[in-house]
DNA sequence: CCATCTTTGTGCACGCGTTCACAAAGACAT
DNA sequence: ATGTCTTTGTGAACGCGTGCACAAAGATGG
């Protein structure tokens, strides 16, 4: 980022806002259900409440996509699907490769929702010789260094990166480099790509530790006196000798820690 | 949302703003990794690089947890792994358990940046009978039925839920109905839960469509004349015989789709 | 002790996203 | 055809998050 033009200046027409675009299949999910319940038509109303959001939100997205919806009865749900559907990408045909075939990319590979919606695994790549040949949810595992050749034959555009962390780097030079443009990341590192490749990260250690934030704040709400758990090791301030100068945002915090 | 007082009012004191909280985590592994090389302090440029954000903000971020670092110098490592650590809660120790264990429960009892940080993986529950007693990532999974116990006894107050979608609603209830106050959420559902239960989801399908959106965007660019995939069913406006009403928010689209 | 140099901490402005609230549009009944 | 009623689509206001740019703080050298 900050390499030269701006990322994308504003992208030029049809500016869908990122915060739509992460909301729509959520949308496309409910309205998948509904279609196979056989709901001819659903109110912004509903449809919000089924995805969790706002009514006022939801109609405000849709709104970016063009003028679908009838006043006084609402959505066509098939019609719908099909606009989200093709917004998204999701009418044609995306193959994708799977690196890292560990206890999370068999699960990854195994995911269901994977090839349900213009997903499709194009191949399973794993660093482990031994790993070779063994059919992962019914796909050959192939070694990497196989991975270029199976990028541009298959013409696959989006990666998945399912190593360790020390591996994803590489991995990802390794990707970007034979033509993929998209990444997704389940290792524990930041990424860095040229410009022009999107990279979205899945980290459950970030996603534990932000609820234990909020988990923490939620038990020091009403008995916030007591401390719970002291730390083994207790690093002192660097620079200062004594503690006197300890100033937490508010004064709420004990400027203390028990040498 | 919109029932009653507002989801937390801007919450009290100590306002650390959600973007900030979200980016700790970040922080934190990359000073971890400092300390491991014996770095005793970094500057905000430095650490912003490796974490892979603008300095800037990172500084404004810091800024919300006090005055640490020093000018002309930077900030001291292990005392800031401290700091952090304690705001983001992981002083203390954290059970955790995880539902529903297939493919990806599996793989996140197997995750060892679980343990690493604070987390202890108390139990694994699966609703299977035949899954009862046998031992994944060195613990024994347990039935569904036992599921109560588990979280009273062991105090609890985290729960991951990694079983199909439609489990995920009950399984949810029982949860907080038992005392959990915080879940992660991997089933492709929308949860509903009562005020002042967090849920933080993480779907793999939706990242992949946010990805193939952009992919398409990036694919259109250039060779934006050439239409790729016609979808099998081609849906028909509902209301409206005729097409010409169809309009997109720009005039780029063509308003038409073969009938 | 003073000058210089580095780096933090933050005031400010800007842009994006959310939400409210309402006019316009269309369905439906009479 | 006309009126009523429902629901969409959106203008406008607001709040949050980001990034710039700079003053203040402290280290370091003479």
């Amino acid at each position: 980022m900050a390499t030269g033009r701006t990322h994308r200046p504003a992208t030029r027409s049809r500016g869908i806002p990122e915060a739509t675009v992460a909301r729509l299949p959520l949308y496309l999910r409910a309205l998948t259900a509904l279609s196979e319940r056989s709901v001819p038509t659903v109110s912004s109303e509903e449809l919000a409440a089924a995805a969790g959001v706002n009514s006022a939100k939801l109609r405000k997205d849709f709104s970016y996509l063009g003028s679908y919806g009838t006043r006084g009865v609402g959505y066509d749900v098939e019609y719908l699907v099909y606009q989200i559907s093709r917004e998204l990408g999701l009418t044609q045909d995306w193959p994708v490769v799977i690196v890292g075939i560990g206890n999370l990319g068999a699960a990854l590979a195994n995911y269901g929702g994977f090839a349900s919606r213009g997903f499709r695994v194009a191949a399973l790549i794993d660093a482990d010789p031994a790993m070779a040949g063994k059919p992962v949810a019914g796909i050959a595992v192939q070694h990497t260094d196989e991975l270029e050749k199976i990028i541009t034959d298959n013409g696959v555009s989006i990666g998945v990166i399912a190593t360790p962390a020390g591996a994803a780097q590489q991995v990802c030079d390794r990707l970007v480099a034979a033509g993929v443009t998209s990444i997704l990341n389940f290792a524990p590192t930041v990424l860095s790509v040229p410009e022009g490749v999107d990279v979205r990260k899945v980290d459950l250690s970030i996603e534990l530790q932000i609820l234990a934030f909020h988990e923490q704040r939620k038990a020091g709400e009403e008995a916030s006196s007591q401390d719970a758990a002291q730390p083994a090791t207790t690093p002192v301030r660097p620079g200062s000798t004594d503690d006197s100068d300890r100033k937490g945002p508010d004064g709420d915090v004990p400027a203390v820690m028990p040498a």
